[in-house]
DNA sequence: GTTAGCACTCTAAGGATTCGAGTGCTAAGT
DNA sequence: ACTTAGCACTCGAATCCTTAGAGTGCTAAC
């Protein structure tokens, strides 16, 4: 158990660190007002906090700078979530006030907010499929083989497919298809309408419906649900301002692999508890973020799980800051969707 | 006039620059086995190259390269498309062959291949509006007072916004604007849908439509169009890869640049001339690309410019190769719209 | 006109040196 | 029994030198 003075001294330490980004010595810390020993004593205690892992030394005769492991022990107990600034807050507010009616635009938007005001890179996993529910499906013919099948959700959101009709169907079949989809799949969710298809309506369609193969193979490309297809980032290239990302060969397997949809969604997907996560370093398990840490926060609409929202950045990261911004944001966003879709 | 030699000369020293991203010496010329000269002899020649202009020295006892005056002659005069391997082409074709039946599938895909293929960073301009006509619009309430509107053009395109309906308005009156929309603005090209409303069925939707005030606002807002939402890259982080741009200070307004679709889309705002057009340097006009080229080919269905795929990379660029690559991807671009859309 | 020869220039790379920040340890002070 | 001053020691970063090498321009000979 790490004494009083510890716990101080290692506070002050990571404080520092992560605001200068420079191994913290025993003198930087002996000069701070609020520190009443000596440098001397200082090195005892941080010798000792080193044994214990919770810090690093970069090289011998270098100040420390916070293992993984003390990171872990700052954000479980010694986290403080910093009070924001008046004007940040109005420019939060401010910034949500726009009304942004398309969600992919608010989402977006969410993005921006939370890169603008952390200096961070962040990502916003959009509306997930939990509680989004088809209000409306429809197929547009385009031409004798081609149409567009749109299906609009209850919160407003829009998706749409090309798809390709089977030789010969005649618009009245297609309209009497739609009728049926639009009768039986009203108000299911969205990643659940594939299964109900093959197991709620197959039987109907087979009955009603000619070329019902084809019919079917179409439905069930065109059904699935895609969630990599809503993801949003914003400040990618902020990452090249960290000091610890300051070297192209350092950034570029970082930016490559934000570039690879699959992965992000891997790494922040849902874990199903609401709430504000943190994974530092090796936690997220990907080499490529080593040396970064994710902080992700779930946004809902009436208390249930949307999404997700996240921040990334170097694990020397503003966590205060941070924590306090997506909580903010994430319950801004919460409250405007569930005001927004929650009848 | 440039002699025969100094031609000849100049393309080898350009050729090897963009092979290689290091000042061209007499010897490296000399020792080529296509040349029969001495690099005495050789250093007159660059000597007289780069008084006039096409050649530069980075300092005093280096190699030379050459100027954005010798790129342009170079492009103007000297390009001769490469020939691509029998693999590159095959490799093309099956990527165009997947079916993306979802134009901006098609339009993403197209800028990977280019990206792909260049090594460089891709922007495909999407489907420009010239072509793109209304098929069919529709309004779908999603509660109260708020619906999605939606447009569904020619080409599979959807063009979807979330409208706030005016307070109080019924169902039925909603059922009847969408009717009259849909008889007017059929066939009506997308850019020109705003207009259309003002000019050409204001009257009608005055005498017909109740709340035709906010009607009218919400028309205006919903209808025009936002060419910046239609913009898809590929490859941003293959700049970091170059040469040129290994130093963090030197592509971070790089990439905030790319991340700024205004600018960009300026940037590449189609001239009115079909064809590939090259520019280099300050020839683009913007700081930040002050040492690339971007190299820019439209598409087009039926001849009609639909709309442009451009590369991005450094002066030193392997302009013969993109040049080609651009030629083979518009073209196989081109084919395939016509062939889907040109009934 | 071409080229060998040569003096000259400039960069990049590799040491060597110095500087300073920081540490650990010991011994003295409270 | 802590705390702290003092001091030797370590290591990286910066600076300066030196050297090697690639390349040039010029001159004079071919």
């Amino acid at each position: 158990m790490l004494t009083e003075r510890q716990l101080l001294l290692f506070k002050v330490l990571v404080n520092d660190y992560i605001r200068s980004a420079e191994p913290v010595g025993s003198r930087t810390i002996a000069k701070r007002p609020d520190i009443h020993f000596s440098p001397a004593t200082i090195r005892n205690e941080l010798a000792d906090l080193e044994d214990l892992g919770y810090l690093e030394k970069p090289h011998s005769s270098a100040g420390r700078v916070p293992s993984e492991k003390g990171y872990r022990f700052y954000v479980d107990h010694l986290l403080s979530p910093e009070l924001l600034t008046q004007e940040e807050l109005e420019g939060i507010r401010k910034a949500f006030q726009d009304q942004y009616y398309e969600l992919e635009k608010l989402t977006q938007e969410t993005a921006n907010i939370l890169s603008d005001f952390t200096q961070y890179t962040a990502i916003v996993l959009g509306p997930e499929v939990l509680e989004t529910k088809l209000k409306h499906m429809q197929i547009i013919p385009l031409n004798a083989d081609t149409a567009v099948l749109i299906m609009v959700t209850n919160t407003g959101h829009v998706e749409n497919r090309t798809i390709k009709l089977p030789q010969g169907i005649n618009p009245g079949e297609i309209e009497k298809l739609v009728n049926i989809l639009n009768n039986r799949l009203k108000d299911t969710p969205l990643y659940y309408l594939k299964d109900a298809v093959d197991l709620e309506i197959k039987d109907v369609l087979r009955q009603h419906i000619s070329h019902f193969q084809q019919i079917m193979v179409l439905l069930n490309d065109a059904l699935a649900y895609h969630p990599m297809d809503h993801i949003y980032f914003s400040g990618k290239t902020k990452m090249l301002a960290q000091p610890e990302f300051r070297d192209v060969d350092k950034v570029m397997p970082l930016l490559n692999m934000l570039d690879n949809k699959a992965v992000v969604y891997e790494l922040l997907r849902p874990s199903g508890e609401n709430g504000i996560h943190i994974k530092i370093g090796h936690e997220n398990h990907l080499n490529e973020i080593k040396n970064c840490s994710v902080i992700t926060a779930s946004y809902t609409i009436g208390g249930e799980h949307m999404g997700t929202v996240a921040v990334i950045g170097p694990t020397r990261m503003a966590y205060p800051k941070v924590v306090s911004l997506m909580e903010i944001v994430s319950k801004h966003l919460s409250d405007l969707l569930t005001k927004r879709y929650q009848e």
